[in-house]
DNA sequence: CTGAAAGCGCTTACAG
DNA sequence: CTGAAAGCGCTTACAG
């Protein structure tokens, strides 16, 4: 491993020379021994060894991207995406991304912590835990899709409640009646809360009903299909709070003989590729997640610049 | 934050003790000292500092990821689900998942030894420059997918020849005589080819013909729809090399009024879990994503143990 | 069982 | 414009 060191005795300079040349303050040395020793890394093959950077000036340029979930994360079309936008503009940044998955959330600390993070990027439900990580770590942090009623809090999402309503709105226009929600197989959580809680006032603003026994929590699509074909006041609109999850109901009420949308009608959420695949195309609330994914790192290194933690909440359309 | 200095401070011992406890190095430390160093670092939370670690011991705990590719390619559902899988395997092994997307193949070397990666994985394609990162690089390297010559090389794979041999068979088995190949949108590699050529190899050995005009190599599938349809000796059999881009096509067909699999029989590759929902389902080539995970995985942390690099080349089925 | 010394590769802060 | 000194938080190697 070739070193500062090295390369200071071949130039026949000082560490500290070869380091000001390294990190471009090419102000504080000759041009002629800018020239000798960029050579000379060059000949060398040096490569500055980040751990020592992270040691000596605390600043470690790595910002952890912190998945919540069971199982592959990753299978979710959403994480996924998300995921990749996000390392890319880490890496546009200037920055290294370490990526993690997490159960236990001691562990958020003992991450960020032991490898000096100086941002951290969050995906998925923290709600009840966040004001126990904001109060561990004394860093940018920045939550995606959160609900929490922390109020200081850096947040991006988009508006929920909206898509709800627009979903409702778009049944409604169209003539349907009776309406059933449908939760992701994900945890229920505050995000899903809100696309059900727009969904929900529109539809009684329009002196209609969703009845509780409409909203489904489903562990299994298959059971989720059988139910929503046995309900007493049978139902034709069906809005699925993610694609993937619309997708797999649309499938299975297709194979039991429905048609969609004549014998059901299917509202998705996320608007992934997928979706317009399958057949019929599936009606879907779209949400951007290049944008999100933008915003997010926009908000990271905004405050990563000034250090300063303010609160803020961002909201895009959908 | 909280160092071994602070514990050894409240404890009354050396930094060398408190060292001891917290790399679990219980018999070189009296009981009593164990206990009382323990309470205090669960008092203090106490963290490990990663760099410090990394930089005295030249252990970095990280195993690096690369991924090849433009844009966003975790978009490609079977790069996220491999990916996915990797990061939780990672994470069993008590590593941490660094995670890089390359185009300059010089990068490669750059984040190894920037961050003193103590083992890496590649997803994608790096054929032409195997050789040069691991001549630039003395650590365990796992590639997956690669068809490259070197013979020093560890290598995750599936039997890809094979799979195109499967599809070969299948449309030979169910009357087909007139057969297309459709690449899928990512860059014609050697993988690609394989698929390919136990495709062709197979339908030449029924003493049928995969015409060379009938190979396409798609940058749209929209125009490829259209040159599909237009062929002089039509087809009636198509192997797309990859789900995602069976699906895309079969979608394009479909809306030209064509019929799957009466007109068109489609055959892809990976077993997608979206493949089961498109209508008709996919017929696909199926492989293991999560085997190839864990796989790769046990052979890199094989190496890692044993600090050789030995040849290596692993296939599983298909 | 315990600890003092040296060092990993870099940067900060200072003196010249 | 240049460099010697000290230190970041840990581990290795040794002495006791």
């Amino acid at each position: 491993m070739v070193t500062l060191k090295d390369i200071a005795k071949e130039a026949g300079v000082s560490v500290m020379t070869v380091s000001r040349v390294v990190n471009k303050r090419y102000s504080e040395v000759s041009d002629e021994n800018i020239a000798k020793i960029q050579s000379i890394i060059e000949k060398l093959g040096y490569v500055p060894n980040s751990s020592a950077r992270s040691l000596s000036s605390k600043s470690s340029k790595i910002i952890s991207i912190i998945l919540q979930g069971s199982g592959n994360v990753l299978e979710s079309p959403y994480n996924a995406t998300m995921l990749g936008y996000i390392i890319q503009l880490v890496q546009e940044y200037g920055y290294n991304a370490m990526v993690h998955f997490i159960n236990e959330y001691s562990d958020v600390t003992k991450h960020l912590q032991s490898w000096n993070a100086e941002g951290a990027l969050f995906l998925g439900t923290f709600d009840k835990n966040i004001q126990q990580i904001q109060a561990d770590n004394k860093l940018p942090l920045v939550f995606t899709d959160s609900y929490s009623s922390v109020r200081q809090l850096i947040n991006i999402g988009i508006d929920d409640y909206k898509g709800g309503v627009l979903a409702a709105k778009h049944f409604i226009e169209n003539g349907h009646r009776d309406f059933a929600f449908i939760t992701p197989h994900t945890s229920v959580n505050q995000l899903i809360k809100q696309r059900l809680k727009g969904f929900q006032d529109t539809i009684e603003t329009a002196n209609l009903n969703l009845y509780p026994e409409h909203i489904l929590e489903p562990t299994n699509m298959e059971e989720t299909a059988t139910r929503l074909c046995s309900f007493k006041k049978p139902v034709s609109a069906i809005f699925v709070a993610a694609d993937n999850s619309a997708i797999e109901l649309m499938d299975r009420l297709k194979r039991r003989g429905y048609r969609i949308p004549e014998d059901f009608s299917i509202i998705g959420f996320d608007n992934l590729p997928i979706s317009q695949y399958v057949t019929p195309r599936l009606a879907t609330i779209s949400q951007d997640i290049k944008q999100k994914a933008q915003f997010a790192l926009e908000v990271l290194f905004q405050h990563l610049k000034k250090s300063i933690l303010t609160n803020a909440e961002y909201r895009t359309g959908c």
